[in-house]
DNA sequence: CCGTCTGTTTGCCGTGGCGCAACCAAGTGC
DNA sequence: GCACTTGGTTGCGCCACGGCAAACAGACGG
């Protein structure tokens, strides 16, 4: 098992708290598992037998209705705990996590959460904060699905990932990993073919530009007037 | 101040894992407090000065948008926490919770949370598993709200209510706390209308009754078939 | 007992966005 | 280089809901 540096992850808000020492011992009973683009990291309802560190890459984060509808949680970006049904009292995963680029992430056996918050009980205010907060988004997409309309919702959730994944290019802010309108549609509770007609429109305007899985946002402050509902 | 009997408290989730007399030291550091209905227990924006378990009552706890539309978060009942901003990071209350019956409520000030977590870690985790299955909750309402039509949202909706303050009466069950349409209207994403139209219809099958302010289900089994989809 | 207020019901109409379908374009594998 | 797959675009018709409006009924205060 490749031991992992603590500068690289001592930093992360899951750590604040624990002395360096400390961190290096978790570190050693973590593995740093790669994950190939397109597999899974955990599946929904499987047993949860890990939790995570997410180091390089992106995942999919989503829910599988009975009648085989997706939604999509949330994207995981580096350094974000994820997979911590344990934590939060569950036995199985209450989603389905999939590599969108190949990843790495370190991964600790849930098995030996109650031993490692009781150890550093700066683990459970930490992940307390990060799921609170996790919470707040989830309340906060509640608002906007019972009180916006459809394009608002769509800037939204575009504004959302530019905050998280961001990356400055010529033409503007493009999302840094591949991204379809499908997707869009499911973390907005919208329909694929009124994402497309949206972004087609905002295309038009100058707003944004896109591309086979990409979106180039060219006027940020555009979209979030747009996103507020404000005139421009 | 009038103490707390343990007795009340004590078997609460929020509780599990602390000592008889540590539950009684951090009961005589709260105050009992009562909220006559109407009144606002904690406002949204508000300073996040307490933190509350709900010992009798009912509160409405909801959002307010921008242009003045409010969304409901959820009902709270006895024995619950409620409040706890602090313990997720914020030092604002990100909703205001009213009383919709007299209530009262043990309150702790949120300066006291970090020595209560430091000499009670079991908090820290306890908290963490509230806040992680209000987390879920949440996530379940965005898919439903992505995936499913009014209807069966309002079914989901008035079987939680169910679940969670189901008063047995005669004619079947009753949500024991005062309820308007348009309560189950922001907790679903639905308007006034649509739900008195859904309520109106679901009586003309007899299964519900309702009144001002009161629902009661004649046939949960059948409701819930409908909330699932199913044909029946 | 009456006026007022708050919650509820119901009809009618308009429409946002979904479903379907067809077509297009860019990768990808052989 | 060509077939095939995956993702994107766009037009058209429809319908589930929302918006508006009007009327009603139980609760409450004076």
């Amino acid at each position: 098992m490749a031991s992992v540096d603590r500068t690289l992850v001592a930093d992360l808000p899951m750590f604040a708290g624990l002395a360096p020492e400390q961190v290096d011992r978790m570190l050693q009973e973590a593995q740093s598992v790669r994950y190939p683009k397109g597999t899974n990291v955990f599946q929904q309802d499987g047993e949860a037998h890990s939790f995570f560190i997410l180091l390089h890459g992106h995942l999919r984060v989503f829910k599988l209705t009975p009648d085989g509808q997706q939604v999509v949680v949330r994207f995981v970006s580096p350094g974000e705990v994820f997979g911590v049904a344990m934590a939060i009292g569950r036995t199985t995963y209450p989603a389905t996590a999939t590599a969108v680029v190949d990843s790495i992430a370190l991964v600790w056996p849930s098995a030996a959460w109650p031993r490692l918050v009781a150890t550093h009980p700066a683990l459970a205010v930490n992940t307390l904060q990060t799921v609170g907060s996790r919470l707040q988004d989830a309340h906060t997409r509640v608002v906007e699905m019972s009180t916006e309309q459809v394009e608002r919702r769509i800037a939204h959730a575009v504004l959302r990932l530019v905050r998280q994944s961001g990356r400055k290019v010529e033409a503007g802010v493009e999302i840094d990993f591949p991204i379809t309108r499908q997707d869009i549609a499911e973390m907005t509770g919208a329909t694929l073919h009124t994402v497309s007609r949206v972004l087609s429109a905002w295309e038009s305007q100058g707003l944004v530009e896109g591309g086979r899985q990409r979106i180039v946002i060219r006027q940020p402050h555009k979209l979030f007037l747009l996103a507020e509902g404000l005139p421009d």
